[in-house]
RNA sequence: GCGCCUGUAGCUCAGUAGGAUAGAGCAACGGCCUUCUAAGCCGUGUGCCAGAGGUUCGAAUCCUCUCAGGCGCACCA
């Protein structure tokens, strides 16, 4: 258990025998128990700890919060504790101060735990689906998967620091529509490159990469598929260039970093039977019905506007039926106990029905939660420029990473909360100016590389490692922003925001330059060079673990 | 028209499930390198928390309404 976890256990301990206590004795009558809950105060003079249960009493107890508060702290006991000393304040906190050398036990949390300092077992035992990115295999990434990317990525490491056993998925949209379109895009490039006259469909994808496969297929196999029946053609070519795009697909997410556990595609959905049975579910359940020819999810029977069509008239499935069917899969079949997407903001309006049907076929759809993230506007020379795939102008998720690195581009876009609307500036990004904080956290640790690379010969093995000489208060603030990690990790699974570790890193790193600038480490004291070079190690060891987090390199120069 | 997200310093954003005097970075200005990396540190000031009501000891935070922006509201995904 980690110190602060460890505080706050014993403070609450000694806040609940005060209550009972002051019950028992009839100085108080309660008759509900109150929260008690422990906040931390902004300003240092209140405290590490501050509670306000004595104005949630008032009510119950007829009493002032300020009576309550003091006939509290006097039932209070706290011989043996973290607590130095409890004080009254404004209309009635009770503040806690702490001994000072709480602060020291942080760094002996690193030194045994090192690399997995931050860890919990929270949720020991359990298993985590995160599905991200699902990009239609259709053409290659964009920069609005880059998002998604590390919002997935990073919250899947974060569910795993919690210790949840935690699956990366990508959804293969290898079915429906829009491979249609796309069968029905490189069908008639392959028969333009071989020189018969043919319209190019309306709302076909008329990106390059489309006309390239087919250059290369031809290249391949000629022109013997020509005189083939269209359909089996079509099916010929998908099946080609949906290999070729998946295979770029996983080669330009391993270069940013992302490795999946599992590709589901959609259309072993149908090859399994699962979306037949699950429509088989639905009916049963009587959430099913039938009009104009189409079958329709009962979506109004929990809350939604509107009815959703499950299969269209023309008997094909949807992309909702398809998903209904692969959500199942997840809960009942491979028993996931939490499955989290990230979508983009311009779907938020398939969660609400998703969840309705996944209670319909007795899914807790508690355990299924999406991100929604607010979409990525893109800026070049401060103009807004459009992202479209169809018109084959994207930005690609591979130019931006040869442009601002894997590194720059993980961590900006985990740097605010999925749910702000995000404007990446592309020159700003390109600059690799002090301006990329990222900058700012590796210089941090490289740093502390170089001071380490010089103590190693210098630190006197025979002297006592003594934490209590860490007495400055950039010393105190760093050991205080040290003892936080396992914290934040623990509120960024809670909230499902994982741009709080790349925040904390920022944090964790301005502690640190105002330690280096205020404080040697290489001074002729052995006992306090001692007791930094432990300070920096630890807080190397940090830096590491979150950055690792994040993906992001630590360099050990620069 | 209905739904979701957003509105906090000149700009980009935090604000720890309702707390005490509203916080960073950037930009501006002034300091700090004969000593461990100046890609750094320290200092200076800035707010009708979009607006109006309400809830209570206490609201940037919760509720209602209004305004502004983004995104949805297909037998697309």
């Amino acid at each position: 258990m980690y110190i602060r976890e460890k505080i706050e256990e014993q403070i609450k301990e000694i806040m609940a025998n005060a209550l009972n206590k002051s019950v028992e004795e009839g100085v108080l009558s309660i008759e509900t128990m109150p929260d008690l809950f422990l906040e931390m105060p902004r300003e240092k003079e209140h405290g590490e700890y501050s509670t306000n249960v004595a104005m949630q009493l008032p009510r119950q107890t007829k009493k002032s919060p300020r009576f309550i508060a003091e006939t509290l702290v006097g039932y209070m006991e706290t011989e043996g504790s973290y607590i130095d000393a409890i004080e009254i304040a404004g209309p009635g906190f009770i503040n806690f101060k702490l001994k000072k050398t709480w602060q020291y036990s942080a760094l002996k949390d690193i030194a045994v735990l090192k690399e997995n300092y931050g860890r919990s077992d929270k949720n020991k035992g359990k298993t985590f689906n995160m599905e991200f990115i699902s990009a239609n295999p259709t053409g290659p990434m964009h920069m609005g998967n880059a998002r998604g990317g590390a919002i997935g990525d990073i919250l899947a490491a974060v569910a795993g620091w919690t210790g949840y056993e935690v699956t990366r998925e990508f959804y293969i949209n290898d079915a429906g529509n829009q491979i249609v379109k796309f069968g029905d895009s490189l069908d008639v490039r392959y028969r333009q490159l071989l020189g018969e006259t043919v319209d190019f469909p309306k709302d076909g994808y008329q990106g390059d990469d489309i006309t390239e496969h087919m250059k290369d297929f031809i290249g391949l196999k000629g022109d013997q598929y020509l005189t083939l029946e269209s359909d089996a053609r079509k099916k010929i070519l998908v099946e080609y260039a949906l290999e070729k795009n998946l295979t770029q697909i996983k080669k330009d997410l391993e270069t940013y970093g992302i490795y999946y556990d599992v590709w589901f595609s959609e259309q072993s959905l149908y090859d399994s039977g699962a979306i037949e049975s699950t429509l088989e579910l639905l009916k049963k359940g009587g959430y099913a019905f039938e009009e104009d020819g189409a079958v329709w999810f009962k979506a109004t029977s929990f809350g939604s506007d509107k009815d959703d069509v499950l299969i269209r008239a023309n008997g094909i499935p949807t992309y909702f039926m398809a998903d209904i069917a692969y959500h199942m899969d997840k809960f009942l079949n491979r028993k996931f106990d939490r499955c989290i997407n990230v979508w983009g903001a311009d779907h938020h309006g398939h969660v609400a029905r998703l969840k309705g049907a996944l209670t319909a076929v007795g899914v807790n759809a508690g355990q299924f939660d999406v991100v929604i993230m607010q979409l990525v506007r893109l800026l070049r020379n401060g103009e807004v420029a459009r992202m479209s795939k169809r018109q084959g102008k994207a930005i690609a998720l591979t130019d931006l990473i040869d442009e601002v690195g894997v590194d720059a581009t993980r961590f900006f876009f985990n740097l605010r909360s999925p749910d702000s609307h995000f404007d990446f500036d592309l020159d700003l990004a390109i600059e690799e100016s002090s301006d990329n904080p990222v900058f700012y956290v590796q210089y941090a640790h490289a740093r502390i590389c170089s001071i380490i690379r010089q103590m190693e010969e210098e630190v006197d093995k025979t002297v006592p490692l003594d934490y209590t000489r860490l007495t400055e208060k950039e010393e105190f603030h760093l050991l205080e922003t040290l003892s936080l990690f396992p914290n934040e990790i623990l509120i960024a699974e809670e909230r499902l925001d994982p741009s709080r570790i790349t925040r904390y890193t920022i944090e964790l790193a301005s502690a640190f330059h105002s330690f280096y600038n205020a404080c040697h480490v290489r001074i002729e004291d052995p006992i306090l060079m001692k007791a930094r070079v432990a300070l920096i190690e630890g807080t190397q060891q940090v830096i590491q673990n979150s950055l690792g987090i994040l993906g992001v390199s630590a360099p050990e120069r620069m």
